[in-house]
DNA sequence: AACTATTTATAAGA
DNA sequence: TTCTTATAAATAGTT
């Protein structure tokens, strides 16, 4: 749709490739508001250039995150456990080559030793160490980091949970706070309070993402 | 762009929305895989019917979860502040309508007495009292079940904090787990007792997710 | 940024 | 749903 066709490969000019990006992007975001309007839909889209800047559209009635709530309830997985699985997936194809080259070597050394050239040998397993090294550096490094950050978080979170439960007993002992029912006549001062305590709350919303079992659901208005 | 111009407003026939959501979706989905390949962007695009089904489309070259972390990076916001400020707006929204109410009422009942009914009276008081309560009671819900949960929280994370800490000395003490630098002889052992103790590092992937300061990056492989 | 010749998307109808 | 087709809209190449 324009005064040729083009093949939808990879612009290689730099200039052009931007500038479609601009008029595209700019085609898309109006088509996903039409599509908001004329269906009632709710979308969130969201553009990354191949320069790294970042466009979005998120439909007026909802929120990215509540779009990427139901992502994951929609696709029943966490995202984050994928990511994970992932990496598990990267580090099984490792093994299986290292494996793979294992076995070659082992061959060659037990069944046809003669045919081998000690310079060939030598080559081979150098080759199957690097391999091995390849391996085991990444999950030295993951483990290491993976204990690493554990050790600081845990030390984080322990902080934050005494402030947060010193927080909390406040509230509940403080009837300002309305928490014990009093009959309901402080709805101003304690939303003030509320107000002030934001950032405490905010805090707890914090903890409160993944940590398995107890969903956003949780704190939602009812 | 068909048979006649339609207006951008919503089709109000809901099997008239419904052809239109699944053609134009499909048009959406096809102009962002374009977008995808002729620019080498990345796109995330989450789409909910009217009739909540959910479709999208991610660019091969990435997946959904790296795109909502590029968008809280870009945006330096979590999703969950702007959710939890969102709730804080809602909350000012019905102080403000109580505190006009409330006004109404005063203003009522100090100059205007004589010309209001009593029957207009009681309904006016009603209605504060009703808008009050609705303020209350999302307030104290709210208020209760974040402490509740929190508790909760707060027991589940404590017992996972020690498993984890007694997994992770484990690792650090067992040379088998290949933390203690060896000389790197272990691969095959190593990775098959990094495969069995997947569960609980997985584990730490959900403590680790938003809970400040340390991001998805410590868990990528290097 | 604009301008258009074309291509594409799609509204309405079958 | 799927197809057809007249027409509206998007946009590739150009200025």
């Amino acid at each position: 749709m324009g005064r040729g066709k083009i093949e939808i490969k990879r612009i290689e000019n730099q200039t052009n490739r931007q500038v479609t990006y601009s008029k595209r992007r700019n085609g898309l975001i109006k088509k996903a508001q039409e599509l908001t309007v004329l269906c009632d839909a709710k979308v969130s889209l969201i553009m990354l250039s191949s320069n790294d800047k970042l466009h979005e559209y998120t439909s007026p009635t909802t929120t990215t995150k509540n779009i990427y709530d139901e992502y994951q309830k929609s696709k029943d997985t966490d995202l984050w456990s994928s990511h994970f699985e992932r990496m598990l997936e990267e580090l099984k194809t490792q093994k299986d080559i290292n494996h793979r080259l294992n076995r070659e070597i082992r061959q060659r050394l037990g069944q046809d030793l003669t045919g081998v050239s000690f310079e060939e040998l030598r080559r081979l397993e150098l080759k199957a160490f690097a391999s091995k090294e390849v391996v085991r550096n990444r999950k030295n490094h993951m483990l290491k980091t993976s204990a690493e950050t554990l050790r600081k978080k845990n030390k984080h979170m322990e902080e934050r949970i005494s402030n947060l439960e010193h927080d909390i007993r406040a509230k509940y002992e403080d009837p300002q706070y309305g928490l014990v029912d009093n009959g309901g006549d402080h709805v101003y001062e304690s939303e003030m309070a509320l107000a002030n305590g934001a950032s405490n709350l905010y805090a707890f919303c914090h903890l409160n993402l993944h940590g398995g079992g107890f969903g956003s659901q949780d704190l939602r208005l009812a």
